[in-house]
DNA sequence: TGTTAGCACTCCTCTCGATAGAGTGCTAAC
DNA sequence: GTTAGCACTCTATCGAGAGGAGTGCTAACA
């Protein structure tokens, strides 16, 4: 365990480097930090952080920089929790009064508040369809060999599609098999909603193969990815302020990754941990993005958690302040949400 | 007016730095393309090009580049007309079959096609809401005191809303109302939809406000932006591997401009014009893309221009190839589009 | 008259070495 | 245990110089 002092340096050093991006020696904490002994104290100390694998140096006559175990140690034991401020608060309220207008656009303008706030890529996966509850699914006539199947969930989300219809059925054929899959399928959320339901539903309620299988496409559409499941990015020109990614190669590296819909959807899949998780850089899965850290948190709609946000950005990141957004937003979108379904 | 042997050294000029981004000098022009004379006479040449405003000369000892001038002329006169292989024809449909699901899928997709096949950041506007016509709306029940607002146009497109209906009210109430808007409205393009049509309705069909409002706000989103006016962006870190952007900063420019939704609809603004429209560097209004050049097309279902599509590069660009793509994708996109509303 | 070879000139770019500066580790003294 | 001093290491920066690419001009040639 480390003594007093070794935190205090520690922390100053990390402080300093987040704020500055540059290798701290010994005599700048000395200046800069009170801690009441001399630089060459804190070259010793600095020394035993090194060993301990707290910091890092990049050669011989550079300051330190902390490693990932430092930030790790930082963020579990160091780090001042902070807050949102009452001013803050407000502002992201009136921001989603003035720029939000339709449900989707809660998503993408949270994802911009995030971005703004934390100087930060943010992402914000939208509810799963997968969680939602079935409610019930209706035929819209469009033409006279089409129809628009729309499925209903109990949150009142909406999945449609364009089907066309066999010759010689009747609209009202339809409309008495959408009430057979309904009773059938009626309160069963998504997830539950299995390959074998849907192959009762074939035998016994749908005659005609053409229009079962156009249903039946659409409900497994439903129960993979659906526009619902969508992860909205906010602030990737921010990433190009960061001095560590001043190179070029390296932006590249991660927007591959950030273009890739469904890498981001893996990287956002929604854990069963309901609070704020921190990955400092290799503790990430995905390579292209082992330099950076992600800090991310779930949002809940009546307790059930059905999506989640995070921030990503350079392991030197301001941690306390991403994770008091993040802690905000975690309990506060939920509530947002809710007025855009009344 | 340009002589032949001008225009044969502008066309190797610009094809040459088109594929290598490096300045040409006299010697290599003489040397890679065979004009049957000699360097010097190629030099006296190209002083003239400069004079006459084609190409440039970034100081007294570099090679020419081609200018603005000099690229408009390029693709006016002397570009060969090329056309998309059938070999990437059978790629491309393949590509629509494997991938495509849902509408929604063919525009992020036929932006990735785009990008891929030119190497270039892509745009695909999205079918304008505003131009397709209304067929009915419906409301569809949730629970005891919300309703789903079901617009539905003629070409199958949905848009709809979660919305709160009046304590007393009937769902049936609902129904009579929607069936006197439907007679109303059935048969005008949204964008005849005006606000003296909503008044009527205001005063003559729906007596309490409330709901009035909701269904008001629904229809007039519906007019302005909807999801389906969306830019799909494909392949903006192809924008990375250009040479004109090694520059973080100059990255930092345009990606703040395809981040920003607004922007990019109206630089995708569907001109009236149903062809291919090549704007290059300053003829391009807006200023942060004034170092790029953009080819665009439009598509159209039916025979309506709905939508467009666009290929956003350097003005260093393979303007050949690139019109080849979007001039098959023009042709080709509403046929694709067609075949997923069915 | 148009074309070409030759040559001096300009300007960029790369490399090399020297220098300054930051920071360290070690030792000896407090 | 702490600190001052000092030699040492490594980097970043700057300028000089060499090399190279390309030009414009002139004079000669067909």
């Amino acid at each position: 365990m480390l003594d007093e002092r070794k935190k205090k340096i520690l922390q100053a050093l990390i402080t300093d480097y987040i704020s500055t991006a540059e290798p701290i020696g010994s005599r700048t904490i000395a200046r800069k930090y009170d801690l009441g002994v001399g630089p060459a104290t804190i070259r010793n100390e600095m020394a035993d952080l090194e060993m301990l694998g707290y910091i890092e140096q990049l050669h011989t006559s550079s300051g330190r920089i902390p490693s990932a175990k430092g930030y790790r140690f930082y963020v579990d034991s160091l780090l001042a929790p902070e807050q949102v401020t009452d001013n803050e608060k407000v502002l992201i309220n009136n921001w989603y009064e003035a720029k939000a207008r339709r449900v989707e656009e809660v998503f993408q303008e949270t994802a911009k508040i995030l971005s703004r706030m934390t100087r930060n890529i943010s992402m914000v996966l939208a509810p799963q369809f997968s969680q939602c509850i079935f409610k019930y699914l209706q035929f819209l006539p469009l033409d006279e060999h089409r129809v628009i199947l729309v499925i209903v969930t109990d949150t009142g989300f909406i999945e449609n599609k364009v089907i066309s219809f066999p010759e010689g059925m009747l609209f009202e054929d339809l409309q008495q098999i959408a009430g057979r899959i309904n009773s059938r399928l009626a309160g069963l959320s998504f997830d539950k909603i299995k390959a074998s339901i849907l192959r009762e539903i074939k035998e016994n309620i749908l005659q005609d193969p053409r229009l079962f299988d156009s249903t039946l496409q659409v409900l497994r559409e439903a129960l993979t990815v659906s526009k619902s499941d969508r992860v909205y990015l906010g602030g990737t020109t921010q990433l190009l302020s960061q001095p560590e990614f001043r190179d070029v190669d390296k932006v590249k590296g991660l927007l591959n990754i950030l273009e890739q819909d469904k890498l981001l959807r893996d990287i956002m899949h929604v854990t069963e941990k309901d609070g704020i998780l921190v990955r400092i850089g290799e503790e990430n899965k995905y390579i292209g993005i082992q330099e950076c850290s992600m800090v991310q948190a779930t949002y809940a709609i009546e307790g059930q958690v059905v999506g989640a946000i995070a921030v990503l950005g350079p392991t030197r990141m301001e941690y306390g302040k991403v994770m008091a957004i993040l802690e905000f937003m975690h309990s506060h979108l939920g509530e947002i949400l809710k007025k855009y379904k009344v």
